[in-house]
DNA sequence: ACTTCCTGCTCTGATCTAAT
DNA sequence: ATTAGATCAGAGCAGGAAGT
């Protein structure tokens, strides 16, 4: 009778260049697997050749699959990080503002209730953006642009639209809405710098 | 006729986002 | 970390309307 160990140490001993693989070698620290291999060098048959492979294959696969998903968590929990200070930093709330100058409900008070999203379309739709405006220049400011420039700037600033929903709902292209975007701005801009300096003067 | 303003278009590069 | 696709924004040009 041949003596397994020994066969198995021999054969471990040959391929120990291949063994240093991390796969390979917590393939082997399975006891199972160990136990496969055992009886393949002790009996190499196709049915044996066929379970190890079979077996390394699902084991690879897992390795594989395991690697992606915890990516996938690390990645995406750095983007969410990231996206949430980017939020944090364009959209600074002051939360128990009321949402109106009729109500007393701020948006802290709406935020976690399912009828939130209807609640503030609603007053949203209720007045436009002149009632928003507690600046006067601003607000002289806005008056000086022409209709298309009110209603894109209501429509980004209001309603949140990008400027590609703006220019499916207007019928026009994305760069036609964002060129007159930035000229109202410009204006609204150029307007409250004169008007501050007029301002200085007095 | 000329000027100014507004608006639209294409092209192109920069930036952002989502997927791997 | 990398990459592809989506989105944004600026430059340059052209046409129409209104005022001088």
């Amino acid at each position: 009778m041949r003596n397994l160990s020994t066969d198995l140490t021999g054969y471990l001993k040959a391929n120990e260049d291949q063994l240093k693989n991390s796969i390979i070698h917590s393939f082997l620290a399975i006891p199972e697997n160990m136990e496969l291999l055992k009886q393949l060098i002790e009996d190499p048959t196709d049915h044996l050749i066929h379970q190890l492979d079979e077996s390394f294959k699902e084991f690879y696969f897992r390795i594989r699959f395991t690697s992606y998903l915890s990516k996938t968590i690390h990645f995406h929990s750095i983007n969410f990080d990231k996206r949430h200070r980017q939020n944090a930093d364009r959209f600074r709330l002051i939360l128990d503002k009321p949402l109106s100058s009729e109500t007393e409900t701020s948006f802290l008070d709406v935020l976690a209730t399912t009828e939130f999203k209807n609640e503030l379309s609603e007053i949203e739709m209720s007045f436009g953006i002149e009632d928003q405006l507690t600046n006067y220049w601003l607000y002289e400011g806005y008056r000086q642009l022409t209709e298309n420039q009110r209603q894109i700037i209501s429509l980004a600033y209001l309603h949140g639209l990008t400027d590609s929903e703006i220019a499916h709902k207007l019928n026009r292209s994305q760069q036609a809405v964002s060129k007159s975007h930035a000229r109202a701005l410009k204006k609204m801009r150029d307007f409250l710098e004169t008007a501050s300096k007029r301002e200085e003067h007095i």
